[in-house]
DNA sequence: TCAGACATGTAAGTCGTTACATGATTCA
DNA sequence: TGAATCATGTAACGACTTACATGTCTGA
């Protein structure tokens, strides 16, 4: 019956590294984890109050540094345990609602210049993407390189104290780019294919 | 406020190549669109009960060719006037949550070992599923190349008439395959990286 | 005769977003 | 002084899944 609360498990897992408050939690997944994982405030705090319910965090209040008061949540053992029994269990491939795709795929009926269109506005949408990893992948290969915390992600995640943070980072990351680039390559592929196919049809082959 | 309503334009340009029941849709789209889109019966009944009363198709009961009664939908010209609007919108990328991906990324604090396992399981997933597509692009290939619709995909889609189907159908599947290959070098490069970071850890580099 | 495909539908509950409400502090 | 950022929270809504309920027809 719908039940799988993966923001509890998303949280836990931030926690699991430091103490952070919902809005910390929100800007670190907007600053680093947006292009596989979001979360909205409307899920986040009440989660966190959950959380401490069952006993899997504390709450306390900490030295406002500007703005209103903050809470802390730190992660307590029971947590710790439930976060690694989550993480240790098999995962399915997630399923998929992917609107741009849904659409190039229904867009069979129309004109093929109206198919061109959607590829190319996807096209962009994915370069501007690659645009926003490349820097912070050269930022990560030299932080891994040296075994440094870089100071462009000062405070992000705190430092690296016995963990892999900086290489599974930058293996998300690299994971992210790969695809991207496997999506640009798709784009030129489409762009080829549907306009051989609408000089193909302009020229009086097959127009029904 | 939480409104997109996708599953209306899903069904709607799936009727706009036939007529269609609940049943009908939901086996093709397990057929051949699962890899980017899915529905449920708990969202396809009550939502084609929606377009009718929305005046964007019309119900009739069809001859019963096995089983129950059966519903058939039809796509009206308001419902085709709807969905041409929805598909000419520009679209966003959508926000992601994939749980493999966040697990990966989360496990950083785990055994090196733990995160190949993770890693494995994730490539075992893939390959499975571009074991599945590689005889469909065939199919389709070849059905492209001759301009007939193939007698695996018989009653699928019903006949290309003007349309592009074959060729969307094909091109859709090819952004599958190349995202999957693309997930597959992303996994041989992670646990080449996992690799050398255990030899190193328990050569007695930094392990804290 | 009974499993499995055909076929439709509902109930309950979870998941998740958006918009709104509130309020303090900092800095130009 | 007023915009931006820090910061927490709720209300309303809509999206979606799962499990359940029901019933027919075909073929091994």
């Amino acid at each position: 019956m719908a039940a799988k609360r993966k923001t509890r498990f998303a949280i836990l897992g931030l926690l699991s590294w430091k103490p952070m408050s919902g809005y910390d939690i929100k800007k670190l997944i907007e600053m680093g984890l947006q292009y596989f994982w979001n979360e909205s405030y409307g899920q986040l705090y009440p989660t966190l109050e959950a959380l401490v319910a069952e006993g899997l965090a504390v709450r306390k209040a900490a030295s406002t540094s500007g703005g209103r008061r903050r809470h802390l949540y730190t992660i307590t053992a029971k947590g710790r345990r439930t976060f690694l029994d989550w993480l240790r269990k098999p995962t399915d491939l997630p399923k998929l609602r992917s609107e741009p795709q849904l659409k190039f795929f229904l867009a069979s009926r129309l004109p093929v210049e109206e198919g061109v269109r959607l590829v190319e506005e996807y096209r962009a949408q994915q370069r501007e993407r690659l645009q926003l990893y490349k820097p912070s992948e050269q930022i990560l290969r030299r932080a891994v390189r040296n075994d440094v915390w870089p100071e462009e992600l000062e405070g992000l995640i705190g430092p690296d104290e016995g963990g892999n943070e900086l290489l599974m980072f930058l293996l998300t990351l690299r994971q992210g780019i790969l695809v991207t680039e496997a999506r640009l390559t798709w784009c030129d592929e489409a762009l080829k294919s549907l306009r051989a196919r609408g000089r193909r049809r302009s020229l009086g082959g097959k127009s029904k």
